[in-house]
DNA sequence: CTTGACTCCCAAAACGTTTTGGATGACCTT
DNA sequence: AAGGTCATCCAAAACGTTTTGGGAGTCAAG
């Protein structure tokens, strides 16, 4: 409605002049200054947001793609660290825009039609797998980008990333001197990064205590997933008394499996990523976290230094995990 | 990096042919058309965003308001919903951007900033009052936009909702049959319209059959909150022996209570929203939600048709809520 | 040969900003 | 009075697209 053009002809000033006073520069005097910001204030001015982008070159947006399939992010964390980025964003004057993925397109797709139509200024990917072809398509690019999870890429990357390797060791080492021998690991997709490495870390553990890596089944990251990956642990002839499950969601589906075979309520159990719906799980999950308050803000700094130039080497957070200590990890066994 | 003016260089052609071309219109030669359709895809051209924008006077964006107050589990699915959304608006070629409101701004003027700088083609909100203020800004800019819940603004507006009234007049009545004759019910903040209609639901239903409908308490619509409001009630000289709560948050902060009081296994509750979680309560949480399929691709079909003109008083769902049977609204009840 | 219709193409304007590179005086200095 | 320094302002260009309003050229009909 109200542009540039409009305000200066009402005030008897040039456009130049009134989008300098408004941007506070010193080459307008402080009473014009004063009479420019009244007159914008009055009649509600706020520049045209196209303009400024095609103008300035940068989308002042920045997009984040939203894992679509299922095994997403449990919906609490992933609201807050969404809100949490997006309110730090606004205070740069960017905005968070959602990338989906449309049925029938890849997530490579997706991101090349952000990259090439120049909607953003730089891209917030959230599930990494080892190998990911969103991460080299965004590297080849040199736009600015940050993932949620550590990918196996040669070239460094910005990320953060919970030390899954450190907390699944820890966790089974944990479970070895609570005097558990036969500890089991419910695993998610390898191709997954985060999946991979907590593989590693309760394989890791198994070998320091000297003990065999093979009580381990792979399903999808949903509560199906862990209840089918459970079940064929189960009913092995030397079961696990123990599980290290690589999600919360996994761990509600293995508990699932325990509650349906004799002796299940004898097996530990301990998952990772802090549901709040498992603190309701009967008995209620132990489980595990990333430390650190409000991980929304701090992906809205990394992309704005990212944004920057900053480079990726410097803005790298690998982050502890720490332990929650609910129930479900010292069941009593009777395993004498 | 590249534009019309390089690609139309490249070709011998002007850029408004080859704009054209792209865009398919009839006056360029089938010939050309198709040569410049390749050329431009060998070189991954896109059209610019801003430019287009500007051009087009369209943001090509949709801005959604974010709920959540942190460490609150907010709208049930959620991310299911912006996903949805997201992925049918992107099939008109807009996208959907966070709205956050940034701390000491009101939602009041995080709207005003949206819509003053273009910046937005339609706005979805969340959670609305029963008076809203964003609402009645939205009317008296002419700004297109959905909402999530009713209001009671003379004007008539878009949005999709939960029939609560219905819904919760029901679910009083199920439990009357069921012999219960002191219905509580554990109200959300009355500033809400879906806690509001939940309440009249509730009180009709205590109306009809003669009942008093004194044993109410209201309470932040949390988990803590549901777990206060729930103590006052079973505080009473004669406390209910059912509740009707208004959301599944609420309604897992009154089992809590529940389990802390002597009797308390014998009361009846149901909730609303079924939330994954709910399944995970003991005992399972009987709740109520919302039919239809895809809620997320019917509000952008709704945003789509409101940013096309068409009157808000054709784009208002108001759908059925039906009953999610678990167990938590059948306990027996020794009181004869 | 002229006229009109039709096909294919294009120059220029417009969208609303920000930024560049002065222009115009006023005021001091010498 | 000339030269220099400031303070204050502005015209015009640029960002990359879409759209308007024709302009050539071809072909058939009159």
């Amino acid at each position: 409605m109200s542009n540039l053009k409009q305000l200066a002809q009402s005030l008897g000033l040039s456009i130049t002049t009134v989008s300098r006073a408004l941007d506070g520069y010193a080459d307008v005097s402080p009473a014009t200054r004063e009479r420019v910001r009244e007159a914008a204030d009055k009649v509600g001015y706020r520049p045209n947001a196209s303009a400024r982008r095609l103008r300035k070159q940068r989308a002042e947006l920045v997009a984040v793609t939203l894992p679509s399939d299922p095994g997403h992010i449990g919906p609490p964390h992933f609201i807050d660290m969404l809100s949490g980025c997006a309110e730090h964003l606004a205070g740069a004057g960017l905005n968070l825009v959602i990338a989906p993925v449309p049925r029938g397109e890849s997530e490579l797709e997706m991101c090349r039609r952000f990259v090439d139509g120049r909607r953003v200024d730089a891209m917030l990917l959230v599930r990494t797998k080892r190998h990911d072809e969103r991460v080299e398509f965004l590297q080849s690019r040199g736009i600015p980008f940050v993932t949620n999870g550590r990918t196996e890429s040669l070239m460094p990357h910005a990320f953060i990333d919970g030390d899954g390797f450190s907390g699944f060791r820890e966790a089974t080492l944990r479970f070895h001197a609570a005097g558990h021998r036969r500890i089991g690991h419910i695993a998610g997709p390898q191709e997954y990064y985060f999946a991979h490495a907590r593989h590693r870390g309760w394989q890791a553990a198994m070998d320091e205590c000297g003990l065999e890596a093979d009580l381990c089944a792979e399903g999808a990251p949903t509560e199906q997933g862990g209840y089918l990956a459970a079940l064929e642990l189960l009913r092995l002839p030397r079961r696990p008394t123990a599980l290290v499950c690589a999600t919360d969601e996994m761990a509600i589906g293995a508990l699932r499996a325990l509650r349906e075979i004799e002796g299940g309520e004898a097996i530990s159990i301990v998952g990772h990523d802090d549901l709040p719906i498992g603190a309701f799980a009967s008995p209620p999950l132990s489980t595990m976290r990333m430390t650190g308050e409000n991980l929304g803000a701090s992906f809205a700094s990394l992309l704005l230094r990212a944004i920057a130039g900053e480079p990726a080497e410097s803005l790298q957070e690998l982050r502890p995990i720490e332990f929650v200590d609910r129930e479900s990890h010292r069941r009593p066994f009777p395993e004498a």
